[in-house]
DNA sequence: GCAAAAGTGTTCCAGATACACCCATGT
DNA sequence: ACATGGGTGTATCTGGAACACTTTTGC
């Protein structure tokens, strides 16, 4: 045991959140190989390296799981409850991602650990805490719909008002009013018309946006 | 060193930012007795005991440093660049609270260490990465203003609403209008008056009022 | 021509803002 | 009587919510 101390010292861990949105909002989970908890889902996470920065071990656990680089992250909450964890004191920093849904490549046969994506409101039995995290994550994330342009981080490079609607509607779990969408859209100036249109169905051809500013979340309103 | 690990483990460590409102929003800071930043102003902080819960950490320190208990307390972020401690691998969990003036006593002399409360706007240097945290407190304070009743966590029992509107307006720097202010407070109905008034000076005397629900912070608008 | 999703405006209400004068007291 | 802070009401503006029909396409 080589590394010692004066004190005790907990280990420090990162949890990940990482939304996408298909049909629905979804998260990916991973299958744990060893107890405890062996067999159950849990978020992807790890032990944060000595040297590392906490935002660094984030990102370096999103990319081993989804091959993605420069999605949404961001800090959510501190976890450490004595106990959260039988083995010994885990003092966990809980983060969320917004990965665009073609942006990324699950690793999942790699290291012949189980992956999977699971509607957030099916979700099985979780490890740990993690119910508590998913749960913290996704009340930050529907809160931020509200006051900031969050939801466009989930989009590709291009998308139809309707899919962005679509993105707010299955974050709330509410309808929302097509029109009064559109003009709130409209108003915070946040995506811009590419020309272009899709079609992709018996029904009128839908006009392609785009963001107006990629990368960034700006607090509105 | 009687604590071995199979990895390194770093040092968790909690600060408070612990606010008053006196004239001004007003902050605690503690004069470092030891290196590293030797004499330099820092945030009253402290390691996390091995099987102590970490907001139990916070509320230990909170109490051994202005002797109060049951005050607004809330985590704010978890900060842990490498480096921000020259010693050794140090993550803090920083958290800020809400301290009603008349509520605390500081226990400055018993330790011989220099306890001093500062003017947000008037902050002398910081140790560590302390100024990133004060700023970071002291932006989700005002940002709560508007959609919560948290400045309440500040009044004693019972006060002016000219008192609560000087909470907010040195919480957030700027003079409000004192009809829209007394609007707004009826309207939340957060308040209740006492049928009390307070007379202190060559003037009108103040009706006192109470909060309807002491000790919880209500989400509004 | 019909099914299916795209697209579009107006009315109404609530909450925020701007703004100026009288009241009760101490000296 | 005057200085000081306490206390009050109205008009306007803005953003959110409710609500239904026409358009374009594929089959």
């Amino acid at each position: 045991m080589p590394y010692s101390y004066q004190y005790p010292h907990p280990a420090v861990t990162t949890d990940i959140v990482i939304f996408t949105i298909r049909q629905q909002l979804e998260l990916l989970l991973i299958r744990r190989a060893d107890e405890p908890f062996k067999d159950c889902w849990a978020l992807p996470g790890g032990f944060i390296d000595i040297d590392e920065d906490l935002e660094h071990c984030a990102l370096r656990e999103l990319e081993e799981e989804t091959g993605v680089t420069g999605v949404y992250l961001e800090q959510l909450y501190t976890f450490g409850t004595p106990g959260r964890d039988p083995r010994e004191r885990v003092i966990s920093i809980a983060w969320y991602a917004l990965v665009p849904p073609d942006r990324m490549h699950i690793r999942a046969a790699s290291d012949a650990r189980e992956v999977a994506w699971f509607e957030v409101r099916k979700l099985p039995p979780l490890a740990f805490d993690h119910k508590d995290i998913v749960a913290l994550a996704h009340q930050r994330l529907s809160a931020k719909l509200n006051y900031s342009t969050i939801a466009l981080q989930f989009m590709p490079e291009k998308f139809t008002l309707s899919e962005l609607q679509q993105v707010h509607e299955s974050i709330l779990g509410t309808k929302l009013d097509k029109r009064n969408f559109r003009k709130r859209v409209a108003a915070l100036g946040c995506v811009k018309e590419t020309g272009e249109h899709r079609r992709d169905g018996k029904h009128r051809p839908a006009r392609l946006f785009t963001m107006t500013s990629p990368g960034t979340v700006e607090i509105v309103k």
